[in-house]
DNA sequence: CCATATGGCTATGGAGATCATAGCGACAAG
DNA sequence: CTTGTCGCTATGATCTCCATAGCCATATGG
């Protein structure tokens, strides 16, 4: 590949921004640090990758400044990942694939697995870029994120399935 | 990994998602293809993927309803690869993903790569999700696109050397 | 006719990414 | 002083992806 065909030396936003995040492991960890789940441990459960893909791609993603590796315990020494500003600025593309995904990957009794209540005016925020009962954008500080007993369940069980296997 | 660990199994909308545009050059290829890019030997060019890569993931987003292959010439046989409902839904992604790059992976000089009108009140519809000019939400066939001098050179040389190459 | 061009792919072999499984190091708790 | 927790690293097999080359059916020009 030369340098002109090189996704590394091109203008686009879209290709620029599949260099950092086009990678399905890299986008659900975003999902999981999104859900508050900062934890090598868990996101290794919730995601099913394998510790060395999560260890290489939280690598990447500190080095391309989505993250930042923030001590918590002395000793042991113990880390948490947390969302940089540029991490935290993706929220409205998960938004986004959250919605393309609801709409178009599922059959149609399997119901949501997320629901948006939007604090500034208490109605379901819905599937758009902009609340469905108010009109206004939606911002990640105005909602509030009620998960589906099944989805959670869900989760809850791959992580029982995550502790008992080891 | 069993079966409540894989992502085909889960009722997360954004692995759902993954599961079919988790991927670099899907994600190009759309891009291509909102861009008006239907031809397999320009998609080639324009994302710099292999032959091999191209006809594996086209054939991948014709079984997941992404694109529809259309002949449009009997002698000799052509085809051309259109959107789909569910392909056409993806562009909110798109733009997101869009504005994220042109907002976190450019240096400032750079410039835009690509400009927004919004034909239903004139102004540039900016990198949110909606008009920065009006407010409205932005619908694709509300919108203009021009590229930036650069990014037009920068699309006509990789045509050339594709061309140029074979 | 025959050579060359065009568009849309397929074939091959090697390089690199990813996987499953196992284990380590530092400490805490019992 | 054994067992458990957390955050990884090591190893070897497998699988994907890439670069390069070529094929097939048809136009097109000489």
């Amino acid at each position: 590949m030369n340098e002109i065909e090189s996704s590394d030396h091109t203008l686009c936003p879209v290709a620029r921004s599949e260099a950092v995040v086009g990678d399905r492991w890299t986008v659900l960890i975003l999902r999981e640090l999104f859900m508050g789940n900062r934890r090598f441990e868990t996101m290794q459960a919730q995601t099913g990758a394998t510790p060395q893909m999560l260890a290489a791609r939280l690598k990447k993603m500190e080095a391309d400044g989505l993250v930042e590796r923030r001590r918590y315990s002395e000793r042991p020494p113990r880390h948490e990942y947390h969302l940089t500003a540029k991490g935290e600025a993706f929220y409205p593309v998960l938004l986004a694939l959250r919605a393309w995904g609801e709409t178009w990957c599922k059959s149609p009794k399997e119901g949501r697995a997320v629901y948006y209540t939007h604090k500034s005016c208490g109605g379901p925020a819905g599937l758009g870029p902009v609340c469905e009962s108010c009109g206004q954008p939606l911002r990640r500080e105005d909602l509030t994120v009620d998960l589906n007993p099944a989805y959670r369940d869900e989760r809850e069980a791959r992580w029982a399935a995550f502790k008992g296997g080891r």
